[in-house]
DNA sequence: TTGCTAATGGAACAGGAGTCCCGTTTGTCG
DNA sequence: CGACAAACGGGACTCCTGTTCCATTAGCAA
């Protein structure tokens, strides 16, 4: 259960190696579609991907591992902000594709299984916490650029704003578990630009 | 695996039923505190609560059945919304009463636990769902309350306002894995407010 | 108090997840 | 091309979770 960086620090990092991790991710995803984080089980991922049980536990040591690592592989490939011209149009673009990632059957399930894993398992949590850190620093340029323009006050939060978009879709779909439409993205993106212009989201002073 | 109503419907409510259902939640708690969802094993809990396994087996199912069940527990006893005189100080005591339950370690593990159960679990999932449309539907009168006062603009909504305060609390609880401190708190009433002064939680016109 | 029945408890049983051992395959380097 | 080492694969084994059966206890009502 102690096996480190399993991604870049391989010994032999060659052909095989690389074709185990994609296969045994890629089923662990189909695995998390059809039956869930609770239901995510080393046989079945191993059979799925066509790989031998002892090698999913020996390089991933269980479920948590696989999800977390899962989640590392998704930040490679995750989209840069949107830069649409307007602070508008950014804020509902980011709404949208957090909406988007959350209704999507193969990426909700995944964000859901890995925010399931970490709220017990301390890897699943670092690589959820790592993921939002990077996602939200990109998106927090658009607000950048929106104070740059004279959109927004000098000394707004960047990374707060983008917080306030995004929460509220995630909260309706991990917490109150209501549906998550457009109409919510579109209205919390405009809830939050109304407080970014009114100067809620200006960083006090140090 | 379809018992229903183990709460009310009761045929023999009597005094051993309801002291049993007591001592299972109480230690499915402590044990939820312990070791979180993945590690809730039934024969633990029924050891902890010094009832029969097979009792808590049949009343409850499953580990997702025992923490939504708690959930239905939680419920009974959420405090009633605040009355500061003031909408700011209503929604400051919101955000304090969501930080005060995510970061009780009692209350907290709790919930994630259930938040967890409900990604993977029918059950749990509405559990969930009672329990914060209940909550966010009684937090919702301070803003009807506020409207009255004229602190806020006719037709705003109150349980997207209170959805607004507590989100990026929970969010940065069980997504970004964030610390929540009381300044988090602060800042989001803060936010939340100055977008609903300035009508941005107005409802649409039908 | 007495009997009825719901509810509980103990113990044996079954199924599956996770571990271990060792032989086999496959990159990589000289 | 050849050898070494890392990584993989299969199968047996163990332990624990969840189920089932039946005896026992304890509310409830007459």
């Amino acid at each position: 259960m102690e096996q480190e960086s399993r991604l870049s620090g391989s010994q032999r990092p060659g052909g095989r190696t690389a074709r185990v991790r994609a296969a045994v991710l890629e089923a662990t995803q189909d695995e998390l579609v059809e039956r869930g984080f609770h239901g995510l089980a080393m046989d079945q991922v191993a059979a799925r991907a066509g790989v031998g049980k002892t090698t999913v536990y020996r390089r991933w040591g269980g479920p948590a591992g696989l999800v977390a690592d899962l989640m590392d592989s998704l930040a490679t490939e995750s989209a840069p902000h949107a830069d649409t011209g307007t602070i508008e149009g950014d804020l509902l673009e980011n709404a949208r594709n957090v909406l988007g990632a959350i209704t999507d059957a193969r990426l909700g399930a995944t964000f859901q299984a890995v925010i399931a894993a970490a709220t017990c398992d301390e890897e699943a949590s670092r690589a959820l916490h790592g993921f939002y850190t990077r996602r939200i620093e990109e998106w927090a340029r658009v607000v950048d650029l929106a104070v740059e323009r004279g959109e927004l006050p000098a000394g707004t939060d960047g990374g707060e704003v983008i917080r306030a978009v995004s929460a509220p879709l995630y909260y309706r779909l991990v917490v109150t578990r209501e549906e998550v439409t457009g109409d919510v993205a579109a209205r919390v993106a405009g809830q939050v630009l109304a407080a970014a212009r009114a100067g809620a989201f200006v960083r006090a002073r140090t």
